[in-house]
DNA sequence: CTTGATATGCTCGATTCGAGCATATGTGGT
DNA sequence: ACCACATATGCTCGAATCGAGCATATCAAG
């Protein structure tokens, strides 16, 4: 096979290259900056290490770690965020992945400013909570705390019906542009699928989706900071959720989908947990993170099915009942599967 | 519920504070390249957009267009890529998405020299081939002239058996660190993941992963142009695909990877077709980028059930049979269920 | 020793999905 | 006009998967 198939109008191909290659040169200098989200499972409850800016005053603003990125230190990026995590926090990264580089201007700048010359990586960081001995900065809170319309484990939260339903309506019916080629879904079904109004499913992995759609309109409060007209059009402003500074939470949200999406079809789960644990222990690690209670009976079939983990022959008694086996994870199954994920079921899709 | 749970050994918050928040203008400057690898499907061919750098001379490099990122300039990142790309190739860029973020210095500075600091952000755009009537510059190359192994879609690729898998044995056999708890996986182990080797199954999202592991053990050309040991060790590297600028061909391979697991689930292949097409030309166009043969009336079968198209009316004749029934996708799909791909069957696992 | 709690094993029915058979309807050759 | 052939399309059957519930095991606490 050989093809090489050519553009309508192919130019002088000497064209065409000094065209499509500027010279590294002219680059615009920013800095770069490094956002762990890092995540931990402490008594079922789903947690990111925050640190808080001013923690006394009264405008106190949570913040996920940061730090520079030095080409000149660090041969990589992730390298780069694993020293400094380090240094700065006495935790030993285990798992860690790059979630997205975000380059928007976040608040509007003065008039004369200078934009915020500053791109930042999210990463997604999962660790486990008892191995914080280390830690020496930093505080675990629940993600909760900052999304609370995204806690699903004891039913569907109030907050939806009460606060965001009826203000997504009023945004729905706002004057706006119209759907376009660009946008062709209009604002009332995406709130309708974001949020699962009017009887759509909910999906859990649509973390950032909703995030965004709250922010777009304006019912977050980094949006009036960020000087947004759509927030500033509401007197009635519910709190949703913690604030954080700049677009953390924005960064939190993408760390929260992906772990959701990546639980069910990585062995990701076992990067919470200690080394050995109950069956029970991992579906309520699971549930933290994904929501909806499972099938007890179905999930210990599922992942003994799987062969994501082995007995290791002891068991915990005081557990209220009869003892429960411990297992262990089997590093194994990475060389047997391609996908070993902790399959939950697919919520039943509506039509 | 409010939870705040220190880590042990609090320290004072002030100087907690302090540390992990350093004033963003310590940030080292570097400068940012967008790289696009955009994909269409022509011909049954899967074939990304490619510059040639000098291309008459004999030590041409193919090249992913790339632009630099100037904040001032642009609101968004992805803003500023559609921006250079449609001045520079006259392409509109529909579909797109971030990939990752490379910053790794590939080629190793000479002694003196200062690391190249730029930081390059991949994207994947998918388009329709048939679109590119403003095409001013660039080529469309089958992106299998990149990465020969992994075209299945007549069969397991000859160069797997006669060309890689000889040398990545002899690789795992060369002295090397262990197995570690950062790398807890043996050479050999990993070799037989990636490719399938000793009936272990192949998974067609591992492009990246498949990729590094050869670039790793040096069989790769870019390996050696960066001065990788491992790549001096062979006397006799096979070529191995055609090599790319930089890191491009890694880029390239992390635009395949994510287009093959995307394809799954999310309907994204319908970027990639016209807007009138039939089932079996739909069909085709997912063979060409997963690879294996799929059964075709069950495809059928699981397109229509899921609701991602519906009929134009109309039929296409001259198809050397039956005439076909002309469909187009059905955009309300994306209101009615969380994650319409096009669902093809698993490979079986093997055990 | 009873009660209550949790752990664990098993079964049944609905649904999904791989695979093949059968039929429909064109084109091109004689 | 008719036949051979190619592709399109519809349908069915059996295996595997999975949700849901029943039944049993084994501990702690009173």
């Amino acid at each position: 096979m050989n093809m090489e198939l050519s553009g309508r109008g192919k130019p002088s191909p000497d064209k065409s290259h000094r065209v499509l290659t500027r010279d590294k040169t002219d680059h615009d200098s920013v800095g770069i900056g490094l956002n762990a989200a890092i995540v931990a499972v402490l008594d079922n409850e789903p947690v990111a290490l925050v640190v808080r800016k001013d923690p006394d005053s009264a405008g106190a603003t949570d913040m996920l770690p940061f730090g520079p990125f030095s080409p000149r230190e660090h041969r990589t990026l992730e390298g780069g965020l694993r020293a400094w995590v380090r240094d700065q926090t006495g935790l030993d990264l285990g798992y860690a992945e790059q979630l997205y580089t975000f380059a928007d201007r976040g608040r509007l700048p003065e008039p004369g400013d200078v934009a915020p010359h500053v791109v930042s990586i999210g990463y997604l960081a999962l660790t486990e909570a008892s191995a914080d001995h280390g830690l020496t900065h930093g505080v675990w809170r629940s993600w909760y705390q900052y999304f609370p319309w995204e806690d699903w484990r004891r039913s569907r939260p109030d907050i939806i019906a009460n606060e965001i339903e009826p203000r997504l309506k009023l945004w729905a019916e706002r004057p706006s542009p119209a759907a376009t080629p660009q946008r062709p879904v209009s604002r009332s079904d995406r709130a309708r699928m974001c949020f699962g109004l009017d009887g759509a499913a909910w999906d859990e992995e649509k973390v950032l989706e909703r995030y965004e759609l709250l922010y777009e309109a304006g019912l977050i409060e980094e949006a009036l900071r960020d000087g947004r007209s759509a927030a500033q059009a509401w007197t009635d402003r519910p709190k949703l959720g913690l604030p954080m500074q700049s677009d953390h939470r924005r960064i939190l949200a993408t760390a929260i989908g992906r772990t959701r999406a990546k639980i069910k079809y990585r062995p990701v789960v076992f990067e919470l947990m200690p080394p050995d644990f109950t069956l029970y222990e991992l579906q309520k690690t699971v549930e933290a993170i994904l929501g909806p209670h499972l099938h007890k009976q179905n999930f210990r079939r599922l992942v003994e099915g799987a062969g994501l983990v082995e007995p290791t022959g002891d068991v915990k008694t005081r557990t209220g009942g009869r003892p429960a086996k411990l297992f262990r994870f089997r590093r194994e199954v990475l060389l047997e599967r391609p996908a070993p994920g902790v399959r939950v079921s697919a919520p039943p899709v509506r039509n």
